[in-house]
DNA sequence: CTCCATACTAAGCGGTTGCTTAGAGCTAAG
DNA sequence: CTTAGCTCTAAGCAACCGCTTAGTATGGAG
């Protein structure tokens, strides 16, 4: 899961390949940038052009609004994580389990800077924009108990509350954006193996 | 834990009720209502004045800057959490991390509309009231360390990794304020039990 | 070459922001 | 009654906000 970052295009450019024209791409990436290390109410519009490189009113040649920055990508991040959970393999469901566990939590910790206006956002969200996300929000969710649900009737978990454990398990891996620095001593690899031993823990028969 | 709201005193009176003058006071509540429900950057502090009833002047009576009211905010708010959190009572460590758990969890269920302004609003502060604070934290987390220590040497918790472990339990708690509705079918302490029980899951010996 | 669409900038507009100033109303000591 | 001190409001200031307008540079089609 983890990609260096050394192959010339950053972890920001990879999330962001599909977005066209070039100085769209930019402006998105700066807005993710600003979003993330100060929140989207602290962020001004003079900001993100700024960190792309434009005056101020280039961001509108691209984008009808600030808040349709946001909506891009909420929309794109929480695609990319849906589609991550979805395309888990392993045969049985303890190890489907534990891909999918480390590959969630692995993305929010190496792709921490989009995670973070993904998770934390939302708020800013028009209510629109802010249903269309909840939905793919709804289906992140209801992978992740699939994935729980399975061990269940395979017999190889002991789950007394199957929501309430799914619940707790996404909450985990989604936090992780918030605490985790790249200058911490964990990769984000090894953070998603940890996670995927404890949350294995957690749903293991006594 | 739980108190019912019911007695004459809200939850918010209850944990800002060492606060004088009356109007300080009501305005710190209306503070942490608007900061909770829309963010710190997108709350003014005319918002703040109109919900404790008086004039956008009146804020600054009380408190220097619309900042200093976030720090008060968020400094009684640690210090209320790592109270509760030292005062963790119960014989051997299994009870005593149950016990933990279900606490810190539960506060932060129960007084989610200021643990939401405590464990998300903390990039707002300035950089001299964030050492502040961050002291707490690492008292906060030094107290959960502990719980899980015990029972390693006591040797009732298999703990591969005692640091990461401790991260994901506080992790896992702080992450409640987040998500919690009180609109939800859980009450706060159901939480808190169901999260005591995940705990243990995760720490108990293989 | 002309023409036109696209991508951009310089300048700025109306509205809002955090915070200040000047002064009014109230209370209580002398 | 006077007066000092505290709490509050009405009004407003300078700065900044999201976003718009007018106009410039560029490059490709005819």
């Amino acid at each position: 899961m983890t990609t260096t970052g050394l192959d010339g295009f950053s972890l920001l450019d990879e999330t962001w390949r599909t977005v066209t024209p070039d100085a769209a791409r930019r402006m998105l990436i700066a807005a993710v940038q600003a979003f993330a290390s100060k929140g989207y109410h602290a962020t001004t519009t003079r900001d993100i052009a700024s960190l792309a490189g434009m005056s101020p009113a280039a961001v509108y040649i691209h984008y009808r609004s600030k808040e349709e920055l946001l909506f891009n990508i909420s929309l794109v991040g929480h695609e990319t994580s849906l589609t991550l959970l979805s395309g888990i393999e392993g045969t049985g469901a303890v190890e489907r389990l534990k891909n999918a566990v480390a590959a969630f939590a692995g993305w929010h910790a190496e792709f921490h800077t989009t995670a973070r206006v993904v998770q934390y956002e939302l708020g800013a969200l028009s209510p629109e924009h802010h249903e269309q996300v909840a939905e793919l929000r709804r289906q992140i969710e209801q992978r992740m108990r699939a994935y729980i649900a399975d061990g269940i009737e395979e017999g190889v978990f002991d789950v007394p509350d199957l929501k309430g454990a799914t619940l707790a398990v996404l909450s985990l891996c989604i936090d992780v954006a918030r605490w985790y620095q790249p200058s911490g001593k964990r990769t984000p690899d090894e953070i998603g193996a940890m996670y995927a031993d404890l949350v294995l823990r957690m749903v293991r028969p006594t």
